[in-house]
RNA sequence: GGGCAGUUACCAGAGUGGACAAAUGGGGCUGACUGUAACUCAGCUGGCUACGCCUUCGGUGGUUCGAAUCCAUCACUGCCCA
């Protein structure tokens, strides 16, 4: 199985006809690439796509969501958003036609449209203004994409991003005007950021009915096992998510019998594999050691459960795509919910 | 045998007369984490018939209105000298 040092879940596929994305894992924190030098940019993209002899597809996100999200000073002009670095406190100008070049330099398979992340409790006016944004900064992105190249000897694909937050009526539109720009397929964010999930999953339901079937849909962000199976089950596609690495660095495990907390005493003889229903995903390390190795502070225990919850992950994403082609899958899907989401 | 230091909650360790059920760590238990800067963050952790009461700071006995804190004594531990 091929992880990166800090792997993310970045495209797990659910439908049958759309096999090729596939339930992968490619490098995380790509945008770090964006905060640095140009010079740097273009070396490390220049190998990225061979890492570690990783050889499926990258996605690479704009940056907009880290702007919005972590940076906390940023501005919104005309011609782009600045923002502070995190890390020396450099400024920095990210517009639609320079996040496009970046993507192009670093060679993703598929670049994401520079967008706004709105909160998610906005009104409808300020949801309105920032989706507006959002479009005219969309038709930049892809008029700047459609006259550039691709510089790595391999096509790209660019993905628009639905905004609108919890207003049907946004959504349904920013839909259809993504659609109208005929791309390679089209991602849903602003969602999973603070709504209840009863709301994000009718965002989904509004806006798939709008998206071409025959494309892949990319919740972006999302999230918990529950919401992944939920959204596959509205016609979603692809995902990507900090949980499986985050969640198992901080203690918390996900398996297929349930979710445990590796750090509890009760592990710390217990020998059995962390999921003896992975073995084809992950190698076979004990309880009691990866519980060993996060008391001990040890940075392999950390990494032993984040590759354990992804592969929990890729599970999960391949046995979704199995039942969908059995034709079994909704029932199967409560099932295993209440199986995964027990604590052990 | 002599000298010195010490004995505090599961562990380590503050506290030297009233604001002490007793700081702080660790450990333990819960919970959080959703387009990733960060191995992170939050709550609880003596008992109970709980906005109050009860039992705790090596044992016992004192001093005091009041003691984990002062005195006496006993026990044990560590270091040093014989």
């Amino acid at each position: 199985m091929p992880v990166g040092t800090a792997g993310t879940v970045k495209a797990v596929h659910a439908r049958e006809l759309k096999e090729d994305i596939g339930a992968r894992i490619i490098l995380g924190n790509t945008y770090h690439l964006y905060l640095r030098p140009g010079a740097g940019v273009l070396q490390a993209a220049g190998g990225l796509h061979r890492f570690s002899g990783w050889d499926g597809p990258i996605l690479t996100d704009s940056g907009g969501f880290q702007v919005f999200s972590l940076a906390s000073s940023c501005k919104i002009t005309g011609e782009g958003v600045t923002f502070r670095s995190h890390v020396d406190g450099s400024k920095h100008l990210f517009t639609p036609e320079n996040v496009m070049d970046i993507q192009r330099a670093i060679g993703a398979d598929i670049v994401m449209a520079l967008d706004e992340c709105p909160p998610g409790q906005s009104d409808h006016a300020y949801a309105r203004e920032s989706l507006e944004r959002t479009q005219r900064w969309l038709e930049r992105c892809t008029r700047q994409f459609d006259a550039t190249d691709a510089l790595h000897g391999y096509p790209q694909a660019l993905f628009p991003v639905v905004q609108g937050c919890t207003f049907p009526d946004l959504r349904e539109r920013a839909a259809e005007h993504a659609v109208a720009l005929e791309r390679d397929g089209y991602a849903i964010g602003g969602l999973a950021v603070g709504e209840p999930a009863g709301v994000m999953y009718e965002m989904i339901e509004r806006v798939n009915r709008v998206l071409p079937v025959d494309k892949p849909r990319y919740l972006m962000g999302v999230g918990t096992p529950e919401n992944i199976l939920e959204a596959i089950a509205l016609g979603v596609d692809m995902f990507d998510c900090v949980m499986p690495t985050r969640n198992g660095r901080n203690g918390m495990l996900f398996t297929t019998e349930g979710v445990i907390n590796i750090k509890n005493k009760k592990w710390e003889r217990d020998f059995s594999p962390l999921d003896p229903a992975l073995l084809s995903f992950v190698d076979n390390h004990s309880k009691a050691y990866a519980h060993h190795l996060i008391k001990a502070g040890e940075i392999l225990g950390l990494q032993i459960c984040s590759i354990h919850n992804l592969s929990f992950y890729l599970w999960l994403a391949r046995e979704a795509r199995e039942r969908i082609a059995a034709g079994d899958f909704a029932s199967w899907k409560s099932a295993a919910l209440e199986r995964i989401t027990t604590r052990l």
